[in-house]
DNA sequence: CTCGATTTTCAGATTTTACTGAAATCTACT
DNA sequence: AGTAGATTTCAGTAAAATCTGAAAATCGAG
């Protein structure tokens, strides 16, 4: 009957799998995108480049992702600001290229950079300003200001460490964390088992 | 010059000014929560909340606010599912009261396990469902399958990490790690000097 | 159990954000 | 310098998110 052949309708099967795969990645990532407050076409760009590793053109992504030329051109560039994709250039060609960080380590620090310059930073500076707002007069009680400092620092402490933690882990030499958070991961701190979501079901938190 | 004098226009002024600082604090919250993606009323419910300290009824809060009924019950429900305000019940008084959760680790610590449930998890999932999607058959080469789970795998191994780490933050016995991100926090891992934004004054942190 | 106070719900209005497409600008090549 | 191909910009439009207000449901004291 039908001898062992990798027919054109294998590979081709292969193939669609492989897009689909894709598709659904780049689906998961653009939600997700848009739950961290960028654009859905901003993080669906950047899912393309990742999973594909290829460097692509603007016609290429317009036409994979289904979105018009000024929304490409607009992710793209903002994806350059974040640093989380590079220009290529094809000698004797005009287009530009444009490829995905590959390491996915320097990848999560850039997003990590750019969200607290983002969300935590402007908060921060928030803070000290709305402190000196409410200057603590000399031997006056004002038992309300008083509290009111004391809720301020306690945020500020909060997302001060947690800010310093994540610079060291965003900064020039994060990858040092990288080691550190496995180690961290390790220790015996609470009694929870690691994160074992192989294969069988999810196995998230219980 | 001048006698001291608490004069009423001195509480006033005070009073006032109290009021200032935490309007400001409502806004700069309120922005952040949409940057994380949620309503900028429910970002305010609970910086009101927090900031006061004092429980309050819904009356109170929509005139502070400035926003409908119907808006504040639909933020003091998610603020409850996320844990980080709770009802109070005065006697002989039929309205119900909210008070925020007063420890800022705790409430950090319900902050980032919100964000994990909606952000991380959900993507953890899909690349597991992905992965199944593209079965590596024996014997056969088909190396951009292969491309394809290693690129999923390495993120799934990048977020695992991150969500291990950040359950044993967020999870039940996760004060501990608040003295572990102190302690990692200090490690002399990268050069640069800490995120110095101290105002110079106030000597807060003990 | 009744009744009025309180809370919830949700369709529609409003505000915010993202996207398109075509004109304007840029750029590499001749 | 001219020009064709490529990219950027942005006004207008579309889509999504958020908010309001009033009707309906709920609740608890008496």
């Amino acid at each position: 009957m039908s001898p062992k052949r990798t027919s054109t309708t294998d590979a081709a099967q292969a193939r669609a799998q492989l897009l689909e795969a894709q598709d659904r990645f780049i689906a998961s990532w653009g939600r997700m995108g848009s739950v961290w407050g960028i654009s859905r076409t901003m993080a669906e760009v950047h899912a393309l480049l990742y999973i594909t590793g290829a460097p692509m053109c603007t016609d290429e992504i317009m036409e994979r992702l289904g979105v018009s030329r000024g929304n490409v051109s607009m992710s793209v560039r903002s994806l350059l600001e974040w640093g989380v994709i590079e220009k290529v250039r094809h000698p004797g060609d005009r287009k530009e290229y444009f490829q995905a960080e590959q390491d996915v380590w320097s990848m999560l620090r850039a997003i990590a950079r750019e969200r607290i310059k983002r969300e935590v930073d402007p908060l921060l500076d928030a803070l000290d300003e709305i402190g000196e707002l409410t200057p603590v007069v000399e031997g006056q009680s004002q038992e309300d200001i008083r509290e009111l400092h004391k809720r301020l620092d306690e945020i500020r402490d909060g997302f001060g460490l947690i800010t310093t933690l994540a610079h060291k882990f965003a900064g020039p030499r994060g990858a040092g964390l990288q080691t550190a958070a496995k180690l961290l991961a390790k220790a015996p701190v609470g009694r929870k088992a690691s994160h074992a979501r192989s294969r069988t079901k999810k196995g998230t938190n219980p």
